[in-house]
DNA sequence: AAGTCATGTGACTAGAAGGTCACATTATAA
DNA sequence: TTATAATGTGACCTTCTAGTCACATGACTT
């Protein structure tokens, strides 16, 4: 986490070094990020730097800091249209909700998701914690849905969390690499043809998972038997 | 491609050095890979490096020509089980049939759907011509399954294409990411539970895909007229 | 033996990386 | 005004990078 000199600092000051790291992460991930471009771009000395934040991964994990506290602030302001929702839905609305917010933070989505998504398996050890997170969210999900009756009860947990998991990883990933060709990334998610495709890619994970679970273990087990 | 100085080596040499390389690109990608490391470990002197290749980027796109080579010729041995089969069956068994292949290459494979994957965008003009290849084939397959009636003939072709590629590369990711925490590729691909969980994955893009079109597109119409 | 040509070599270049540190500047308190 | 503490600075360090080049070695020809 940042120095205490750094939240010293004037807020703008604060928020022209984040900004630029921000698109610095976006643009080049976490390797090919560079402290000495952050430093010029921002107008600070390599001194200051090093005295706001202990190193390269101090600032990513300030990042990811600040990403999670928006998002919360973000998801808060947004109430889910009814209360008592499908899970399914819920998921729905989550998703689209959480392409929402990327669309109004775009460059801080694309260097978090871009770090976490790709250069995390060699940084595993730092941003594991911040997966579980999601992963255990799932899975709450999940057995909600299976105690509502929305799920068959024979769905083993564990697989549909990663089904679930790979497949918003999967959506991520191409709205990652559709918009990084984009100028207007808010414009071009609101496209109709955009939405259509994120609908649709939702639509065969949604329809796969909630009508197949006892046809695919009964498949699973006659295959077992052969 | 490399230059005629390298194929004129021993055979046994150039494999050292393909080798060397391959593991170097699986293990760190395609901008952080080094040729002074692939240098000393295929004990090799700089400046042979460069009388064999024009550069990094002629190393690499000669293991994506290799892969090529290698994937063709282990298809061909594999003749599929039936000749007449079903489209999604035939996707299933392409998938599986890649698995295997991968799973007798494991760094080869590694190393270019790493690259192609996740640093692919950034040296997308170089790669993307092999990216168009696996694009119409799909498209290919889905307007022959349209013809044969497996699919709804008001499937968007195009809409479908991208469903099939996005879930087609988020396997590869998943098998990617899990497998490199695995030391034994091999094994652990042929785990009953590694398969089941891979079958679930398809199974949930093919049931989502075949029985829903005519289903989204009406369910998609009605979203438009609200 | 002399000449030719392909191949091998590693010190070298220029640049960039992350990070440090002795010193300069500024703000606060007495 | 002076003393003290906090903050700012850029030259510098080491380590790495991709790539070059003058030269050495070895093989084949005449």
């Amino acid at each position: 986490m940042p120095k205490q000199t750094f939240l010293n600092l004037p807020e703008e000051k604060q928020n022209t070094i984040i900004d630029v790291a921000i698109n610095e992460f976006a643009e080049y991930g976490f390797e090919s990020a560079s402290t000495n471009r952050i430093v010029e771009k921002s107008g600070i000395s390599k001194g200051s730097f090093y005295q706001y934040f202990e190193d390269k991964l101090d600032v990513f994990m300030h990042l990811i800091d600040l990403f999670g506290k928006e998002k919360t602030e973000f998801f808060a302001d947004k109430h889910p249209p009814s209360a008592n929702m499908d899970t399914f839905t819920y998921f729905h609305w989550m998703i689209k909700t959480g392409m929402e917010f990327e669309s109004v933070h775009p460059h801080l989505a694309q260097a978090i998701t871009r770090v976490l998504l790709r250069d995390g398996m060699y940084y595993g050890k730092y941003f594991i914690e911040e997966r579980k997170k999601t992963t255990l969210a799932l899975k709450m999900m999940i057995e909600q849905a299976i105690e509502r009756g929305e799920v068959d009860p024979s769905v083993e947990v564990d697989l549909a969390v990663m089904v679930m998991e790979t497949w918003s990883n999967a959506i991520s990933t191409y709205v990652l690499n559709e918009s990084m060709q984009e100028e207007d990334f808010m414009t071009w998610l609101r496209l109709p043809k955009t939405q259509e495709r994120i609908d649709k890619l939702l639509y065969v994970m949604e329809y796969g998972l909630r009508n197949t679970e006892s046809q695919f273990i009964a498949d699973a087990e006659i295959e077992e038997k052969k």
